[in-house]
DNA sequence: CTAGTTCGCCTAATATGATTAGGCAAATCC
DNA sequence: GGATTTGCCTAATCATATTAGGCGAACTAG
């Protein structure tokens, strides 16, 4: 049987893999059931239902993210930090548009505490230290980077950027620059 | 019959609502067809499948929000017009959960171009206009900009901004100061 | 006015996917 | 070696998407 072992590691893997190639909405159990060549109902020995199918490649993804940039991060700071960081992010969702997706599941809390979303606010508040900003301002830089990342990557990802012929890079470039400018200039000690 | 006089403006109507109500993905044709009292194979007399209720609610989405932006711009300029039109998107979605995220869903480039989609990229330009950018900036704005509302608004949305005290308000606030002051930074003429 | 047509809605039927209940055979335990 | 557990399968149910075809009321042409 090509099903032979199967465990909830394998069906997550699979399941991620699939993301990618069908796009995260088009991940099916039946889906990973036949990539795997067992019968849907097999699943159900290791996952509860569709649902947390979803909701481990999301954990995966927001894993595999975390570990690729700490260890983008390592020995940078400043400006060349910020943009390792976002780079990883990009490059990912270009790589892996499936779990791209599947990392901004609407996780329970719970579940989010538990996963690698909290080492990703980690490192954006270890990039921030770079910029040296008040104390009060940290909590807001990181929803305000964390969106300015998301939001261009899932906008080009979304085909919003193909309407105008500019390179996506060149703008991707532009929007790192402002936002390292925009953070020295919140910064306390000047650059 | 309850149904009387079905039409393609109230099924999507419909759609929207109910999407609204269910979430995007909760949205189905079935749902829709229920809510007008009629059964579901009527509804492809009007349609051609599941994904065209979609697009269409998209469509309505970006137009409403447009629609909204026009008004909220008239007679603003600077700051102020970028966070007048920046609220529009956050009021919008928090108002209309599901019409906010169909708004962003994968239209193709023709429907995307037919819809309301340019309407949104002039008024941005028409903003960015009172910062004065280099000509060959302004598309990198555009999209820098695009990104960091949406991004902002979909992290908010999707409860990313729960697991910390601090007010969404505020980092929001923050976020547009933030804003403004990086287009200044990039402004041609001092401030 | 009436046969023919169109319109608006319905039922029947198929396929895919999610999910539950229960069967069976090989591997494992005493 | 029989009892059990493990791993996979079949059968069955329900929701959704979608196609095909029926039926009566309103509408139109002669």
């Amino acid at each position: 049987m090509a099903g032979r072992g199967l465990t909830v590691e394998r069906i997550t893997r699979t399941a991620a893999d699939l993301a990618d190639e069908l796009g995260f909405d088009g991940l099916t159990v039946s889906a990973v059931a036949r990539r795997l060549g067992v019968k849907d109902p097999n699943l159900y020995a290791h996952i509860e239902n569709a649902r947390e199918l979803k909701v481990r490649v999301a954990l995966l993804a927001l894993e595999e993210m975390a570990d690729r940039a700490t260890a983008a991060l390592a020995g940078r700071a400043g400006k060349d930090a910020l943009v390792a960081f976002a780079d990883v992010y990009r490059d990912y969702a270009k790589e892996h548009p499936g779990r791209y997706t599947a990392a901004r599941f609407d996780l329970d809390p719970q579940t989010a505490a538990a996963g690698a979303g909290p080492r990703h606010s980690e490192m954006m508040r270890a990039i921030l230290r770079g910029y040296d900003l008040p104390e009060s301002d940290q909590t807001d830089a990181v929803r305000f980077l964390g969106g300015a990342f998301h939001g261009y990557v899932s906008l080009e990802m979304a085909g919003g950027f193909r309407h105008t012929p500019r390179d996506a890079d060149a703008s991707w470039t532009w929007t790192l620059d402002t936002l390292d400018l925009a953070l020295r200039s919140r910064s306390r000690k000047p650059t």
